[in-house]
RNA sequence: GGGCGCGUAGCUCAGUGGGAGAGCGCUCGCUUCACACGCGAGAGGUCGCUGGUUCAAUCCCAGCCGCGCCCACCA
């Protein structure tokens, strides 16, 4: 035991240990009933984790070592999702490089040095393996980094079951599953209009939409009626619409109102002409048209936004498609089938200004060109409005048809609703934002993307005699193969020769959604048997191994899952989405419980975020406040809750971890310690006291159980700590006399409650405080408090004597004696004199049975207080008179 | 527009159908034999507003106001 006990060094002190001796390490052999899986989330990797991760991976770790504790064999492994566009981008920066998949591999590539936007040089063309090499060489060194943070704040994850998505298991396993899924039914490929980033060029889904406001305009715009009317113009009135997106007029095909909306009665069923290029479009009615909104007459386009698909659907209308994958203007054929113009001379010459431009520049230009031929109304008055952007993008998305790969989701939506509904949720509030998203789900899961570091589809195509690719016929590997790339491996039966060339094949082109692959990390994670280079499991079509049916492998030991903890905000991605390919492959949940976390707000409440430069490192704060502390304030946060980063929490949590250090070496110190730590064979609690305090101590390891059990590490900390403080400041203050008597008659039993209530607390502040408790358990116990067992509300009552009558009067006699001592202390304290003044007499006036509960801590109370004489009084209530002794030098 | 959560001391937040709490900060005091990263004492609040249920409401119910988040077919 040291003599000034600190915390200083105890993080790579007790790091080193656990890691010697395999403390967290998850031991395969425990039956499946005692096992506790945990399915982490794997952070992103593309820089650096934030104080957020820190957060919430220590209530996920309270969780785990409250489990260790209780005797279940915790699997908790570490994930990196390594997989996708933050990464992608990430190299692309870093390294000054574009991947090209027309560029051949070049074995020879090194790495461009001092590349990356800082050197302002045009980025290098590589091909796509080099640049997956890339990938995977920067993801490395980053999860080093990564790995080094957790074993500082003392995450107990057992680090030979870490994992990568964008791993050879995890690609296989993803693969496998996509191949089940094609096998029944529940992928599919179509060709339709999808959302699209422009500035990635790629598909997204809709989970990974967000709003964000933008200011634009809204143009009143005037279309002349076609038809009869058009005849003699000046007797036809016009018909009005507004829209914020001109550019897109020459891409209308319809106008709509409202049924019921008798301003527009006269046009619906007539037709109208575009502005400028002439176009013949339909009006029509539609009910979800807002009478209100505008003129009540709006403009159909392919595609303006989501509504426009929903209308272009339900009425069966043509596509008249504008904007490119790029987000510019397309060269249309105006004149020819399908961009017919009454005035194609006019169309194309009009069109000519937007052709090839951005979607800003041409909405700048048309408005120019409506306002020249009186076809814009009024001045565009400036509104601001919601826009849908790609979460990671920064321009607004834009809806193009392409070819993706689909998952059913919405023929699921009533199973999925069902499987939230048995999944426990904590808190348990969190369940709506589930059942919110799958109720609001308007299409199936787009996972196609037009990337490269991903989890390439597992399929080929044959060409036909005529070079063309027949999508409704896709070759896939048998499940031996898996993972491969269709990119560089060749399908049974084809030569290499054949890629691309007429009656052969070609291989599919894209890479999954990272959530395609994430949505399965309860399956990856749990076949960490199976090793990187595994060849596929036997049996083709879905998973094997889970649901235990004759394989003794690891994921039929840990899937189900017992807890999915995660931040709120990836419940419609994440959590939905792992749900979804649990129930499409195993038919159950993924998790018998989902444990979601807030966020950590900066100071102002608003969301911390890099872009404001107000975020703390995390490892700065380890190093500053100790990791202990950093756990004490994530701990602190309730499930669920956001919480303000306050670095004035973690000075508390630091204080916390101090005292149970110096009250550990006090309690400690120079006590026979009885092998085996807490009680030699035939002690007892004498003391009443003693007793009330075990007593008392027995409920907070019950509240505190109760909390653990219902996932509420908050409260579980928030008791035992505010427990500890009166144990130190009142009771152990107390006792001190009776601990320091020279009779071991009368010492005895204070050391006996002082062993027991240590090793209790000790263990209650583990899950906080893994390297303070740590420390102070490794002056007096063997092996890890760690391993210990949690403590047992019964094992502490079997120290008390039977009898309720007795227990209650002793507990009053604790409770009374910590008043009388209040009051003795108020006395010195007004005096201003030391706590240790001599007082030469104390007079309580108190009820009958308070008095006589108060004879029982007589003695602890006379010297904790230095009081020469004490007398009780009967009275009404509790009046303590405190006469002191004369001050020596007065 | 819909849903969820929140609104308690200057700050951060617990809490309960019957006495309004903690930590930090502030004031005053104490070198008490584990700890000055300590100990003791104290000041400080119409528990968002308005109704209702109840003998009794900070807590339960309704409405409103404010904040945050999620969702929405935002032309």
């Amino acid at each position: 035991m040291p003599e000034r006990p600190s915390l200083e060094g105890l993080e790579q002190k007790w790091g080193a240990v656990w890691e010697r001796d395999g403390t967290y390490r998850f031991d395969r052999s425990a039956p499946r009933e005692r096992v506790f899986a945990i399915d982490t989330p794997p952070p992103t990797v593309s820089g650096s984790l934030h104080v957020g991760h820190v957060f919430s991976f220590t209530h996920t770790d309270t969780v785990a070592r409250y489990q260790r504790m209780r005797g279940r064999e915790v699997f908790y492994p570490m994930g990196w999702d390594d997989n996708g566009l933050p990464t992608e981008r990430r190299v692309q920066n870093h390294y000054g490089v574009r991947c090209d998949p027309a560029v051949p591999y070049n074995p020879d590539f090194v790495a461009p040095v001092g590349g990356g936007a800082d050197a302002g040089k045009e980025p290098v063309s590589i091909s796509r393996p080099n640049f997956v090499e890339l990938c995977l060489t920067l993801t490395e060194s980053d999860e080093r980094a990564f790995e080094q943070l957790w074993r500082t704040l003392g995450l107990s994850v057992d680090w030979s079951l870490t994992y990568t998505t964008i791993g050879r298991r995890a690609q296989r396993l993803s693969q496998r599953s996509f191949l089940g899924l094609l096998e029944r039914g529940q992928a599919y490929q179509l060709e339709a209009p999808t959302l699209w980033d422009v500035d990635f060029q790629t598909a997204v889904a809709q989970a990974e939409l967000e709003d964000r406001e933008r200011p634009g305009a809204m143009h009143r715009v005037r279309f002349a009626r076609a038809g009869d009317c058009a005849a003699d113009p000046d007797d036809a009135e016009p018909a009005l619409i507004e829209t914020t997106r001109p550019e897109l007029i020459g891409a209308c095909v319809a106008l709509l109102a409202h049924p019921d909306d008798e301003r527009h009665a006269g046009l619906v069923g007539g037709e109208a002409l575009t502005p400028l290029f002439g176009t013949r479009v339909p009006v029509l009615s539609h009910p979800l048209v807002e009478r209100d909104k505008g003129t009540g007459l709006v403009m159909v386009c392919t595609f303006g936004d989501l509504t426009d698909v929903t209308w272009w659907r339900e009425l069966g209308l043509p596509v008249r498609a504008l904007l490119g994958q790029d987000g510019r203007l397309l060269d249309v054929p105006w004149g020819a089938p399908g961009w017919e113009s009454a005035d194609v001379e006019r169309a194309r010459a009009s069109y000519g200004e937007l052709v090839g431009r951005t979607v800003n520049q041409a909405r700048r230009a048309i408005v120019e060109q409506l306002a020249a031929s009186g076809d814009l109304i009024g001045e565009p008055q400036p509104v601001s409005r919601a826009v849908k952007f790609f979460e990671k993008g920064e321009r607004p998305v834009e809806i193009v048809t392409s070819r993706q790969w689909f998952i059913r989701t919405l023929e699921h939506r009533e199973r999925l609703l069902e499987r939230g509904a048995q999944l426990r949720w904590h808190p348990p509030y969190m369940r709506a934002r589930f059942e919110d998203w799958v109720s609001g789900l308007t299409g199936d899961w787009c996972i196609s993307r037009q990337r490269f570091f991903g989890v390439p589809f597992p399929v080929w195509y044959p060409l036909d005699a005529g070079g063309a690719v027949l999508y409704d016929q896709p070759i896939a590997p048998t499940p031996e193969r898996l993972p491969v790339d269709p990119s560089t491996d060749v399908p049974d039966g084809y030569e290499p020769a054949q890629r691309g060339q007429p009656g052969g094949f070609v291989g599919d082109p894209d890479v999954m959604d990272t959530w395609a692959t994430s949505s399965l990390t309860p399956q990856i994670a749990g076949t960490a048997d199976e090793g990187e280079d595994a060849p596929g499991a036997p049996g083709a079509g879905g998973l094997a191994g889970a649901g235990g049916e004759g394989g003794g492998g690891l994921l039929a030991k840990v899937f189900p899952m017992d807890l999915r903890p995660q931040a709120h905000d990836i419940i419609r991605t994440w959590l939905f989405t792992t749900v979804l390919r649990s129930q499409l492959d195993h038919d159950e949940l993924p998790w018998a419980n989902a444990a979601i976390s807030g966020w950590v707000l900066d100071p102002d409440r608003k969301k911390m975020s890099k872009s404001k430069g107000n975020v703390v490192t995390p490892m700065h704060l380890l190093e500053e406040h100790g990791a202990d502390a950093a756990r004490y304030w994530a701990a602190s946060g309730r499930p669920g809750t956001d919480t303000a980063f306050d670095a004035k929490q973690m000075k508390v949590g630091r204080k916390l971890a101090v005292k149970l250090l110096n009250a550990s070496k006090f309690a400690l110190a120079d006590l026979p310690i009885p092998p085996g730590g807490e009680r030699a064979p035939g002690e007892q609690l004498t003391h009443p006291l003693d007793r009330a305090l075990v007593a008392r101590l027995a409920g907070v390891v019950r509240e505190a159980t109760d909390s653990f059990e219902r996932y509420d590490y908050a409260r579980a900390l928030e008791r035992t700590e505010t427990f500890f403080w009166w144990y130190c400041d009142s009771y152990v203050e107390l006792v001190k006399g009776r601990r320091y008597d020279a009779d071991p008659q009368v010492s005895a039993s204070v050391g006996l409650s002082l062993r027991t209530s240590l090793s209790a607390l000790q263990r209650l502040f583990a899950p906080f405080l893994p390297f303070a408790c740590e420390e102070v358990w490794s002056w007096w116990r063997e092996g890890s408090v760690h391993r210990a067992p949690w403590p047992a509300a019964e094992e502490l009552e079997a120290l008390l004597e039977p009898g309720a009558e007795q227990r209650a009067r002793e507990e009053l006699a604790l409770t009374v004696t910590v008043e009388v001592l209040a009051e003795v202390r108020k006395a010195k304290s007004q005096a201003r004199r030391p706590m240790r003044a001599p007082v030469t007499r104390v007079a309580v006036r108190d009820t009958e049975p308070r008095l006589a509960a108060l004879e029982l801590g007589a003695g602890d109370l006379r010297q904790a207080g230095a009081i020469e004489t004490l007398e009780r009084l009967p009275g009404e209530e509790l009046a303590v008179e405190v006469e002191l002794a004369p001050a020596e030098d007065a």
